[in-house]
DNA sequence: CATAAAAACTAATAAGCGTTAGTTTTGTAA
DNA sequence: TTACAAAACTAACGCTTATTAGTTTTTATG
């Protein structure tokens, strides 16, 4: 066996994924090289075509992964009982966790699905239609049942998703408040508002 | 005179920059070439040279732009009178009409900024900052006077800014609600939130 | 130690990139 | 019509890109 492991159980493909995750997020899926990835493993760039089959794959491979772990978490909620707020609040805060525990794959993803080739382009934005389109249920139900305001549910599903979305600003401003915090302000701040 | 104009009082210049804005968003800065732009124009690469000094020079006019819209608007805002809450409200609704009213730049500098060469990279990045420091005040402000609930202030502004970012999403949605409808709703569900 | 597989290496390819130089065409004004 | 400037053109430059082929080194297993 060879050098590009270093350390963990997971496979040499997987390092290389997970390289190639960091790598994508800082300067862009179509700005980074095949040589610069190679370089952060310390291999030669051709080195990377015995574990993987091309870069176009490893976009593919980070994207789908991140888009499959929403979908397991959606249907384990869907499925659950519980009105709909807490069934939101539970999205929301998942969202976070992904945001904090998977942050290089969950940005690629959110940034870089555009760099898709066909046909997995179309596949990743129907499964994220679908995605939209369960939380929207969601909160047309909650509508129904007076539990929510009445809103325009897509303009609120858009509002959410976003919200979340954007704590990938959060890394370079982490020291202050502590995660528990943050999820909690931004969860009450997507459901009960910022007016006192 | 050439053929490049077409159309509108603006000059070549301001026709390629259009036409680029369009372009980076739609594939991304990286990912899109100087023939491909060019093509989109109906004149050859090399003549683009003949308007504007670089690639980059491109990105970096539509970042500063929109960048240099929102400081303007923020600075009226700040010198006009009403509270906090007033205040944050011009502000969502501005950030909304920007996204409808000048959606590629806007996306442009909100995605490919990353991409600008230094110094203008730090540039930008501390022009958000005093954008996004002026918001934190903001809020602060409003939870002195007890105008708003007692949150961590910078996790509500990254909520609001990304709620209004992520209106991106609304282009090939927009069929059925009024945008007036939109930005009724969102301002709503951002202020107070989506408890009934 | 021998063998075989895994994974590294070097070298090269063809394509595409931004950009420049030099030249020709186009449009305006005298 | 002539003269000037603006803006197009063709052709090429050096560089980087992802990827392949062929070979050698490393590692694990018998």
């Amino acid at each position: 066996m060879a050098k590009i492991k270093a350390s963990g159980n997971g496979s040499r493909k997987d390092a290389i994924i997970k390289k190639a995750a960091g790598l994508f997020r800082k300067k862009g899926f179509a700005s980074s090289s095949m040589r610069e990835l190679a370089d952060g493993i310390g291999v030669e760039a051709s080195s990377l075509y015995n574990h993987i089959g091309s870069k176009s794959e490893l976009l593919q491979t980070i994207c789908f992964k991140v888009a499959n772990d929403f979908n397991m978490h959606l249907e384990a909620v869907e499925s659950s009982g519980g009105n709909c707020i807490s069934k939101l609040e539970n999205l929301i805060r998942f969202h976070i966790h992904m945001m904090t525990a998977q942050y290089d794959e969950v940005f690629v993803a959110n940034h870089e699905w555009k760099q898709l080739p066909e046909p997995y382009l179309s596949n990743f934005l129907s499964q994220r239609k679908l995605y939209e389109n369960a939380l929207v249920d969601m909160i047309s139900t909650g509508i129904d049942q007076n539990e929510i305001k009445d809103i325009h549910p897509y303009v609120a599903v858009l509002t959410i998703l976003s919200a979340v979305r954007g704590l990938e600003f959060w890394h370079s401003h982490k020291k202050n408040v502590s995660i528990e915090k943050l999820e909690n302000d931004m969860v009450n701040h997507l459901l009960k508002g910022l007016t006192r």
